[in-house]
RNA sequence: GACUCGUUAGCUCAGUCGGUAGAGCAUCUCCCUUUUAAGGAGGUGGUCGAUGGUUCGAAUCCAUCACGGGUCACCA
């Protein structure tokens, strides 16, 4: 039975209490009229006063109670609302003889309360509030974690994440400026006449990434559909149709393992631009983080955990290959021979796959010696041909692909290129792909004839690029874990030992 | 998926060499009309994550399982 704690019990009982005395413990119709924080703002002069109280004023603020002080006939508590948190005192005199002996009893930590009174301040010198009335707004029968170290449990706070948003205003503050940064982005493209869509999220062929997508089933249709794991090819099909600037905030679903930088839902913003190339991208993306960094009101040199993170402009940028070279520190001599490739990965001591092609190795090279190194943002530029399918192919070298991600703190952050516009080329990577998804490779692109076929009217020369929002989030919050970023970061079910047990027997 | 650390009261945590369960906060009963993690006195509260095993005896040792953290693998 759920509430069937002793201290759950309690608290129901005297929710009944105050409901026999003509208190209803879940009310409706409170109202308030000012927040912790205008009250703590609008009467700053009852410090310098010399009464050290305004008795003319008369405020109604509601919160959760935090902290509860009973000393005899009076009593102090801290009532906490989404701004900040207040003290307020109450007496016998102050609120009446026979409620307050009732209070004591059965308004306790956790409640949310309507206080109005006037401004005062105690002889410690903080400025409280003085209630006159005092009535319950909603009682809490779960009582709060302990009010010193709060909720530390890991698991807890992300399986409940109200009661770690009750317990600790880090979080509270984190996820506004997630907020923040969102709605910020949102202003910067709209103001450079970006169009907002919306695509959609169930996809008959998972495309626009190598990933493994999550898979469900439409009964009408009779017919599975994928979660969708990037929205690039819809957004590449909305340009075809006319529109020149386009951007899309939204979730992208992954199959795949989670770590530190890693869950099942991600939010991206993927942008896509007629008649502007990657320089002009990395350009927007340069300008985009000034944009941020300063509507956030945080420094061009950044800490994050140990490192600080130089955001001047123009951010560096460096080709792949003289990533791996200079920056790697991978001998020159061997980036033209695969097998020299493999056997200098062996020697450094890591697990490689032979069969990989020239491009994949490359990849191999710079996920294992460069991707760590690169802290300070870092454009690296002209990437193999082989590990970008949707990337148009440079004119002078047609083994690169004219595209570029973004790394900051050892991390991709954003992923851009000039769009491939050639149908035929594409069809002719989609059949790679398709070849390559035949020998085992489950991560390689479906054929999307659809997407081909869109291609084949037209896409105007185009550059497009995708940019992970929690990633950024975490940059500039200063938080280690995706699961600090993410509201309700994904975790495995809880399963009851009865439940388990079951399963055993079968 | 692999390795590793963790899981003890509602919360935060101790628990020695294997000898039968502890603290603080919260809660309950009292005292207290300016407290600040309020204070003082006294109480209640435990299937030590689960299941097996070793042992005269297991929170403690062993095995398996569950969940979580970290590292790695996977993941442009």
């Amino acid at each position: 039975m759920i509430f069937d704690d002793q201290y759950q019990q309690q608290r129901i009982e005297k929710g009944h209490a105050l409901k026999a005395l003509g208190r209803n413990p879940y009310r409706h119709n409170i109202t308030k009229d000012t927040s912790t924080k205008e009250f703590l703002e609008c009467y700053d002069y009852v410090i310098q006063s010399e009464e050290k109280r305004d008795e003319h004023k008369n405020n109604t603020v509601v919160g959760r109670i935090k902290f509860l002080r009973h000393m005899g006939k009076a009593a102090f508590a801290k009532i906490e609302d989404e701004h900040g948190i207040l003290q307020i005192y109450f007496s016998r005199e102050s609120i009446g003889e026979e409620w307050f002996a009732e209070a004591k009893k059965l308004v306790e930590v956790g409640d949310i309360i309507s206080v109005t009174g006037f401004p005062f301040v105690t002889k410690t010198g903080e400025l409280s509030l003085h209630a006159k009335v005092l009535e319950i707004a909603t009682k809490s029968i779960i009582p709060l974690p302990e009010k010193f170290h709060g909720l530390q449990d890991k698991e807890l706070r992300y399986r409940k994440r109200y009661l770690d948003m009750i317990m600790n205003a880090d979080v509270r503050r984190t996820f506004k400026i997630r907020s923040k940064i969102v709605s910020e982005i949102r202003h910067f493209f709209e103001e450079r006449n970006f169009l907002e869509v919306e695509t959609p999220m169930m996809h008959p062929i998972a495309g626009g990434a190598n990933a493994k997508p999550f898979v469900t089933h439409h009964n009408a249709l009779d017919v599975d559909r994928y979660l969708r794991i990037a929205p690039e090819l819809y957004l590449k099909r909305l340009v075809v149709g006319g529109f020149e600037a386009v951007f899309e905030i939204n979730r992208n679903f992954r199959n795949e393992g989670m770590d530190q930088t890693h869950n099942p839902e991600f939010t991206m913003i993927e942008f896509y631009w007629a008649y502007h190339n990657y320089n002009d991208l990395m350009h927007l993306t340069e300008e985009m983080f000034d944009v941020l960094l300063k509507k956030l009101k945080l420094p061009k040199k950044l800490p994050y955990g140990d490192m600080e993170i130089d955001f001047s402009k123009p951010f560096r940028k460096i080709g792949f290959r003289e990533a791996l070279c200079n920056i790697g520190e991978v001998p020159n001599e061997i980036l033209d021979d695969c097998a020299q490739i493999v056997a200098y990965i062996k020697t450094k001591g890591f697990e490689v796959d032979a069969k990989l092609n020239l491009g994949k190795l490359y990849e191999e090279l710079f996920d294992l010696f460069v991707e760590e190194k690169l802290i300070n943002p870092t454009f690296i530029m002209d990437y193999p041909i082989e590990i970008s399918p949707l990337a148009r192919r440079s004119e002078e070298n047609p083994s690169i692909a004219e595209r570029f991600e973004l790394f900051i703190a050892g991390r991709e952050i954003a992923n851009g290129f000039n769009e491939l516009n050639d149908p035929i080329d594409q069809y002719e990577r989609f059949a790679k792909q398709l070849q390559a998804k035949n020998a085992g490779d489950d991560e390689a692109h479906e054929m999307d004839e659809d997407y081909v076929q869109a291609l084949g009217y037209g896409l105007p020369p185009t550059a497009g690029q995708g940019l992970g929002i929690d990633r950024l989030t975490m940059l500039l919050t200063n938080e280690e874990s995706i699961k600090d970023v993410i509201l309700f970061p994904a975790m495995k079910p809880l399963t009851e030992n009865d439940e388990l047990l079951q399963k055993d027997e079968e």
